[in-house]
DNA sequence: GAAAAAGATTACCGATCAGTACATTTACAA
DNA sequence: TTGTAAATGTACTGATCGGTAATCTTTTTC
């Protein structure tokens, strides 16, 4: 049982799944990108919705990496590492292949709230607002919780909007309000990269 | 041609899709949901893209009137309307049946930029936006396409961490937030209903 | 090099998909 | 009362849905 077989699967069904849709990608649409047999496939994962969820655990993982890692590179004090979490949103934004959120596209997809997936789904917004929480308390803010739940309220709206209308103005209002919400929330400035 | 067995479907369809997804929802379910015949449809609307573009209109214009009149109704002053916003959010959030934004629904499943549905829920949005922009404008603020923007980013993410997360913790930092941008923005207090 | 594990191939299952054909019923207007 | 159009029920189309079974080929492992 080599893993590397089983990653392919479910990283390229991630792409697929992220850019058309769960429900409007069949079984046999997956055979046909991926390359690899159905028969594989359910030896694997027992059911399509299990699938749907080693990709999400998968994306969870990378995309929460990812953006802590890159917030840390970008700015050197917590505050400022914070407010360069829209940076990084702007840098995802423009990537070739963006279309959103994965873990918005599966709540709406999967709106019963006692689905695995939408279970999953939301564990992914409640791991990130906890890190987000550490962050804030290092940069000393009076409340963590509350600044990192406001920071959180505007990456979501940045995505939906990065979707639904303008990228660049999505992203320039949601970091300009972050700006305010930050040093309003930990006393100290913050310059904007 | 009678108009309201025409706005019926388009009313009982909307319940259906905005529950269960637009993918999901096949056109025997609709049959089951509304007692409506298949063939009457079909007489209606020639493909289920239409209906949902149907959908979707009716949607834009209940929902915009709701919000707009109701925020009028609870606060007096130009700002204090704005911030109802986020009151009449709390509202919509409790209401039962609530389950997210059928436009952002609309944009995760149909997200090809060209597909009309995609294009009807993009529009819905930015009307949304150039309705608060007046009210902006209104209320004093010194950018007020700015302010509204950055409104409509709370609004959006509120609306995602209502159905991913809490509903109450959503609105809350979502309306604390806005406070202080209205404030900001127009240099004058605004109280918090 | 042989056993065994994994993968591919192909065909299939019943159910459902969007959409259509057609004959029947209802309702309203002349 | 009759003519007409809307609305209906039923049955159907070919395609696709998620998932399975059996057979064959490749790769790994001892």
């Amino acid at each position: 049982m080599r893993p590397s077989r089983r990653d392919e699967l479910v990283r390229k069904a991630f792409h697929v799944f992220y850019r058309h849709g769960f429900h409007a990608t069949g079984m046999d649409t997956l055979v046909r990108e991926t390359g690899i047999s159905k028969t594989t496939m359910y030896n694997y994962f027992s059911t399509k919705d299990e699938l749907i969820l080693a990709v999400l655990r998968l994306r969870d993982e990378e995309f929460r990496n990812r953006f802590t890692r890159r917030m840390q590179q970008l700015a050197n004090t917590p505050a400022g590492q914070m407010l360069a979490l829209f940076d990084v949103l702007d840098e995802w934004f423009h990537e070739e292949g963006f279309c959103g959120c994965l873990f918005i596209k599966a709540g709406a997809e999967f709106q019963d709230h006692s689905d695995p997936i939408h279970v999953q789904a939301a564990e992914h917004k409640r791991v990130l607002q906890e890190q987000f929480t550490a962050m804030a308390r290092e940069a000393g803010a009076r409340d963590p919780r509350d600044l990192a739940s406001k920071l959180m309220v505007l990456k979501e709206g940045a995505i939906v909007l990065a979707v639904l209308g303008n990228k660049d103005e999505a992203i320039r209002n949601a970091k300009g309000a972050a700006q305010l919400l930050i040093e309003t929330a930990t006393g100290q400035q913050v310059e904007a990269a």
